[in-house]
DNA sequence: ATCGTTTGTGCGTTAAACGCGCTTTTGTGC
DNA sequence: GCACAAAAGCGCGTTTAACGCACAAACGAT
């Protein structure tokens, strides 16, 4: 008989490997502001003691996802092997890039496929058509959700519950003059979205950057990610971009449903 | 006066943070083969024991790395954060992309940015044009050095004596019938790729890809990473595609070593 | 040359990761 | 449907290994 493991709570308290969690923070400390970090730098930012953060550094040069100087230390491309374990293993990506290529192929605009994670979308496969000027959105990419069109057709797409809870605890930060930050105006964008089948979203992250997404659902009707193309918005109206981007984008995601 | 260090070896021992390494690994352990993971498993896997292995898994769960069925364990999108940082704090993946761009639009060829990483090239930067075959590279994507083009062009411009200890420790596996296995061959075609300035190989890593090379160097002339596309040896023959994509990759390989 | 600051790292302490072994659950063959 | 085998969940005592202190060395500024 177990003793008094009944008290349980969830996970008990503690199977946690601390070290892990902290090393990948130490991995994610390296930012595009600091680039380079020595030991008392990443000390500061993880709130760990300088011998501490040393001895993670050591790590991670010596596990190869690291190169040091001797005093700063900097990521290697291995860290990207990381990320590559979730493109092995998971399926989706894999799937939907064929669909993305002839998204790209027929409109000439990038398309991508993103996911929620959070208070984020990520973005976990695109097609990118051969342009001078890109929007710079990478497989592992994340913007914040209520930015995109990709996250308002996602949250469209959950159940209503779920919607109120991430939009309690979300923050709506701005991110251009024309963000929407207030959650009832948000709220009732995703509703318009929710009818509508689609979301086509202009400025809201970045100045003239143009999204326009529809949902990927399962057989079961359950909104599992969104597919949509990003542009200037510079390059045509948002009535020729829909009219031209729509009907693409509503194949691939009916096509994909079957595979998913 | 430090007691007796002196007797040092490098690193010491170990201020080496094993937790750290081990789920390290454990993220590697997912793969094509293997997507989904249990306990035992991941155990089997990393040869520790199976409530080591549990705590990993629900190591990574809890920081929001990897979900669970409650008995299999898969990656989440998150990982692909752990390779953003290298994105965000490398500068060359950013400096290179509208070069990229440029060569893809140039010779409606996917382009690349490799650079080697002990026995493999890994991709850390492309620009694809919106064809419906594509070829599977994505940033991230390692590939064995020896059977790319980009590795070829890289190892020729090491100096010879790393260049030799490269090739000493190398296992030339082969990939398809055409792959160069044997070491002499093989240094034999890096010392012409070192006189041509340029590698176009074929049918190494897969059979029918092509792939065609130029060392990207820095003002000091060190060889840092290889710029190149990749095609179907089927589109056209071997003289066309390095008339059409030579003159941009060089162009390319030119106007990016004031930058790095 | 001197002082303040940052970095390198040996060492004793203690918490946390380990794995044993138990119970419980799941899957399979009769 | 039952019994058996195999896998999973988890409490607990042990021990290792991660921690941070403290000191030495290096660096930089005045």
């Amino acid at each position: 008989m177990r003793t008094q493991s009944a008290a349980g709570s969830g996970h008990n308290k503690a199977d946690l490997i601390e070290g892990f969690i902290t090393g990948l923070s130490a991995i994610n400390a390296f930012t595009d502001a600091m680039p380079r970090l020595t030991a008392t730098e990443l000390a500061n930012k993880l709130d760990i003691s300088r011998a501490a953060a040393r001895r993670y550094l050591i790590t991670l040069r010596h596990a190869g996802y690291a190169a040091t100087d001797g005093r700063t230390y900097w990521l290697t491309p291995r860290v990207l092997a990381l990320g590559h374990s979730y493109f092995n293993s998971a399926r989706l990506p894999r799937t939907a890039r064929p669909f993305l290529q002839q998204i790209a192929t027929e409109v000439q605009e990038s398309s991508n496929l993103a996911l929620l994670e959070g208070a984020d979308v990520i973005y976990v496969a695109r097609a990118n058509v051969a342009r001078l000027m890109s929007t710079g959105i990478e497989p592992g990419t994340r913007l914040p959700a209520h930015t995109t069109a990709a996250g308002r057709v996602i949250l469209a797409g959950l159940p209503k519950a779920e919607f109120d809870a991430w939009l309690a605890q979300a923050e709506l930060t701005a991110h251009t003059p024309q963000t929407v930050v207030n959650k009832r105006t948000f709220a009732a964008e995703v509703n318009a979205t929710r009818a509508e089948g689609y979301s086509a979203v202009e400025s809201q992250f970045e100045i003239g950057l143009r999204g326009l997404a529809v949902p990927l659902a399962n057989r079961r009707g359950e909104t599992i990610g969104a597919l949509g193309v990003s542009m200037a918005a510079s390059t045509c109206s948002v009535k020729e971009a829909n009219r031209r981007c729509l009907p693409a984008l509503r194949a691939a995601a009916l096509g994909l449903m079957d595979l998913i």
